[in-house]
DNA sequence: TAAAATAGTTGTCCAAAGTACACTAAATAA
DNA sequence: TTATTTAGTGTACTTTGGACAACTATTTTA
């Protein structure tokens, strides 16, 4: 089984940033850790690779088992690997992070291991280098959302433009101009307005919106500008 | 020693995309795989890790130990994890990428494991998943490089504006207008002019340049724009 | 019925950036 | 001295980005 002689073999876990967007602020979902040490303090949701998974695989395996949670989307983040992360064995990270909606799995949650969402300026501490992951990980959606419609991710299918603009607004604490928001968003073209409204956050309705799905997968890659002086929020 | 009891430990390798550049050609620098098997067939330079040193310590050893290469900029790029992808035994490979002044290196290079530098378009077909390792790195230093000034690496410490701008024909596959290009390029600050000159490449001579340090390092994060519509080009 | 609140459109002004292309400058070679 | 080659600047036009004003629309509440 061991073929390669004489190399050290060592754990690998992936551990998973899960972005969530409730309509009106920007939560991170954790767990409390089940096992000794450092027992109960709270966690990304993470766990081991098992012989025949691929790491993605795995992510999205461990992220079902803990939290309910399937078909998410999630991207490859970072490897944390420094010799002492986890003080029981050299264990390696591969960090994942994901983007979610919460109303839309919220019923999903397991009952098991109850992961709780945390607002993210209410956060508690967490094991390992895991406070250290949440910092990067906030700063590459900073980054990559700038140049990429991957907010959307976190929105349900139908969705209005106020509320995409509070969602902007949350990942970079910050206030755009509604206006020159609004207009930089429709010429996009990314957008199909819906006959209906959502009457619940005004006295007017806002419209919902929805992607134009093969619109964006086609210029998922293309540069998009929503956020004004981008790099001066990393 | 194993104190996570009932979990599978793999073994980690490091694999390294080493991009060159020797004033005219984008280059990558291979080796022959020593071991069985695909003994003798091109592959990246890479190594597994060994238990007490991080993943970027790994990579370092490893480069330094088969090219003779030091100090050279390296940055994590992504992990490749899909069980079979060794057909020896399940390995998982951390695939850094590096940028390199092939003139600065030249004489550092190691005799024992003759290393060699490939054309891109002259390339071996290498072993196990390297070849999409490659395909997927050159993607992200075009992605990378047109948002930030990482060619810079590629270039020796003085070098004239009409190197840089081949360097930057070569990543791209196609040729920018001299004019806007230098122009653009000086207004960025990131260079400091030198009283000699290259006489080597024209009768007029062009100056040489060198980088402001400080500067290059605070705006490493910012964007910049020397590529015209960069997302044509991923 | 009027006031208030929020959604959404349009327009204007200004600055900065992008692009195309003509031109000048410096050195060498014939 | 003149032609040639490459380096680098200038200029003119267009596009885009961003700040902010004005106005309309729709519904609720006082």
């Amino acid at each position: 089984m061991h073929k390669y002689s004489g190399e050290t073999r060592i754990l690998v876990a992936t551990d998973c940033i899960i972005f969530g967007f409730d309509g009106a602020n920007i939560k991170l979902l954790l767990v409390q850790r089940g096992l000794e040490p450092e027992k109960n303090k709270w966690s990304l949701i993470g766990g081991f690779i098992k012989p025949t998974e691929s790491p993605e695989d795995a992510a999205n395996r461990v992220l079902e088992l803990r939290t309910g949670l399937k078909n998410v989307y999630m991207e490859q983040f970072q490897v944390f690997g420094k010799p002492g992360r986890d003080p029981v064995e050299r264990t390696l990270s591969i960090a994942y992070f994901a983007l979610i909606d919460i109303h839309q799995y919220e019923a999903q949650l397991s009952e098991e291991y109850h992961p709780e969402w945390f607002l993210l300026d209410e956060m508690p501490d967490l094991i390992f280098d895991h406070n250290e992951m949440v910092r990067l990980a906030k700063r590459q959606l900073r980054y990559k959302a700038a140049l990429h419609p991957i907010l959307f991710q976190l929105l349900p299918e139908k969705f209005t433009i106020p509320q995409l603009q509070a969602l902007y607004e949350g990942v970079y604490q910050t206030k755009f101009d509604d206006r020159n928001f609004s207009r930089k968003l429709l010429s996009t073209g990314l957008l199909v307005k819906l006959p209906e409204k959502d009457k619940l956050s005004s006295k007017k309705g806002a419209f919902y919106y929805k992607l134009d799905q093969s619109h964006y997968e086609e210029n998922f890659e293309k540069f998009l500008n929503l956020v004004p002086n981008p790099d001066k929020f990393f």
